[in-house]
RNA sequence: GCCCCCGUAGCUCAGUAGGAUAGAGCGACUGCCUUCUAAGCAGCAGGUCGCAGGUUCGAGUCCUGCCGGGGGCGCCA
């Protein structure tokens, strides 16, 4: 059967149909009315279309109403008009247990999952911070961010691949290199150098050359195995670490350049080489090879997403960046387009920036909070809600010290204990050998997406009788369950995880209040009452598993 | 000067494609553990949604201007 929203479109368009009038489906708008008095859906469609039919709104939902209400489409009880020309409609409760059926038959792997991403070749480029030195509390923000993205991209079927461009040459591995070798040879470490205790320590393990490049790659590979190792902690694992290096390397650069001249994009001046980018939307034009024969970093870049396109085929590359990096979008932009790639193929998404109690966090100033001194205070769940508790767009300002005595206020452990919760009711559900419980569980292991066989699952849930569970707890908690599919879909299309933060918290909210009200386990309750609400906390528990999947957060057995 | 993001409760933030009486958490105060985990539940208090116009049947949401905060506009990366 069709999802709820889309009955209801459908149920409209045929009213629609019905008195004759030509509507368009892409301007209904289903949504949920903030309050109970206002239905369990409503649509604003009369009040859109009013003016196009040349009726009073009012008048055009009553006939409507009348309508739909003379042909009631599944699950409906009935439609009203209210206030300007809204359209109210009741439901059945069926609907909801449809909700559960639907979670527990397609699991942890299938329910909630879309196919609207088609198998499109995504990249996701995150984090790729200089090898120059540990991680801060920044780059874990957008670390947190950029693989939640990954995974509801996943979730949303998109074929995904995560990706971090190692900054392994130019000038910075020179400066690493220099600062290495002076610590070796306890001198002072450059003005510009790197001062960080990490380099003394890598000091005291390199036995290479005095060469500066030797010495700074050294240095570099040593830092970003540590990089790498302090992701996997917040677990964000990549699917490919880029070399820059590589790409020079293998004369990409040089190709690139070649190619835009061919396009007529490139002149000199200044004995340097220039790309004409401000015909492609820049506000000025760009340096591409310096006076010095150097190539600049736009160059590289522009050689390496030349890589991502064209060589690796990528349908969709989404670049997420620190907002300080805002001001080379539109250069790497125009330079992608020249290559003849759509504009629309590359999405670069900004991290507004994670302040320190109003100081800016650099690695130069020294001014900085090490991701890892952060999942050492709170932990590594903690870690990631943080950063997806709100919008990229929001610039966080973080007190460690404030995070650190709050980490056990911290929401995570609040949706993580509605998980435990539920553990441990299956747990002692399965302990009383529970005939429900032993049939979920059963079932469950034999009902494996993407192919499932479900015959079990459904044969045990068609002998569940949910017209018992009409409480309103239970209610809320079932409609929580049911906003998933939509949630995922939102989430996904406006890059917005915190989004599953939002929808997590408030099932966890609803499925508290529900294990506060109704208890599931116990002599005194029927078998029929107890059945039907272990089918829904087990729901409960797939669902709430996803979300926090989706984060990128465990789902603990116990607290 | 130009470009991007933000301004919502004391603090940190949600707020769907413009919808009906703006929501959470933390903090303050008050109740609730003989029963599946009290890291919980319930109640109470807290708001001219930065300001001023505009569009609309309807604006926290869209447009313009201003104020305030953050970031950017290199032959640095």
């Amino acid at each position: 059967m069709l999802p709820i929203t889309e009955r209801i479109k459908t149920g409209i368009l045929s009213a629609f149909h019905g008195l004759n009038i030509d509507a368009d489906s892409n301007l209904i708008h289903i949504e949920r009315p903030a309050r109970p008095e206002h239905g369990d859906f409503s649509s604003n469609i009369c009040l859109v279309m009013a003016k196009k039919v040349g009726m009073e709104p009012r008048k055009l939902a009553e006939e409507l109403v009348a309508k739909i209400n003379s042909e009631p489409f599944p699950d409906l009880s009935k439609a009203e008009t209210a206030g300007p020309g809204f359209v109210n409609f009741y439901l059945e409760n069926t609907y909801l247990y449809q909700t559960v059926r639907d979670a527990l038959i397609l699991g942890e792997s299938g329910y909630a999952r879309h196919t609207f991403g088609n198998g499109k070749k995504v990249q996701l480029e995150f984090v790729s911070a200089n090898p120059t030195g540990p991680l801060h509390v920044g780059n874990g923000w957008l670390g947190s961010y950029g693989d939640a993205l990954a995974r509801l991209l996943d979730r949303a079927g998109y074929d995904v691949t995560r990706e971090y461009y190692v900054n392994d040459t130019g000038n910075q591995i020179r400066m690493l290199g220099e600062s290495l070798l002076a610590r070796k040879m306890a001198k002072d470490v450059p003005e510009e150098g790197y001062q960080g205790a990490y380099v003394a320590e890598i000091a005291k393990e390199y036995l290479g050359s005095d060469d500066i490049l030797e010495a700074g790659k050294f240095a570099a590979s040593k830092i970003l195995s540590n990089i790498k190792a302090t992701l996997e902690r917040i677990g964000i694992n990549y699917d490919s670490w880029y070399s820059q290096a590589s790409i020079e390397e293998t004369g990409k650069v040089t190709e690139t350049i070649a190619e835009l001249k061919t396009k007529d994009l490139i002149y000199e001046k200044d004995g340097a080489v220039w790309l004409a980018a401000t015909r492609l939307g820049d506000n000025r034009d760009r340096v591409l090879v310096k006076a010095n024969g150097d190539a600049t970093y736009l160059a590289g870049d522009l050689a390496y997403h030349r890589n991502k396109f064209l060589e690796r085929g990528f349908d969709l590359v989404i670049d997420i960046f620190g907002a300080d990096h805002h001001g080379q979008v539109a250069s790497l932009k125009a330079g992608v387009q020249a290559l003849g790639v759509e504009p629309e193929r590359l999405e670069v998404l900004l991290g507004q920036l994670v302040s320190l109690a109003g100081k800016k966090m650099s690695k130069r100033s020294g001014i900085y909070v090490k991701l890892d001194e952060l999942v050492d205070e709170v932990g590594p769940d903690a870690t990631r809600i943080l950063s997806l508790l709100s919008s990229i767009d929001q610039a966080t300002t973080l007190d460690l010290d404030l995070v650190t005595s709050q980490s056990a206020e911290n929401p995570v452990f609040y949706i993580q204990y509605a998980h435990a919760r539920i553990a441990s009711i299956k747990k002692m559900a399965l302990g009383q050998n529970l005939d429900i419980a032993l049939r979920l569980e059963e079932a469950q292991k034999n009902n494996s997406h993407p192919s499932p066989d479900a015959v079990e699952l459904t044969a045990i849930l068609a002998e569940t009788n949910f017209q018992i569970l009409d409480h309103p707890r239970e209610i809320q908690l079932m409609k929580a369950i049911s906003l998933l599919p939509e949630v995922v879909e939102q989430a996904t299309v406006d890059r917005a995880p915190h989004k599953v933060t939002t929808w997590v918290r408030g099932l966890a909210a609803d499925f508290h209040g529900f294990y506060h009200d109704c208890r599931v386990l116990g002599n005194d309750l029927s078998p029929d009452i107890t059945r039907s609400r272990y089918c829904l906390v087990e729901a409960t528990r797939i669902a709430l598993y996803i979300g926090l999947n989706l984060l990128g957060v465990t789902a603990p057995e116990r607290m």
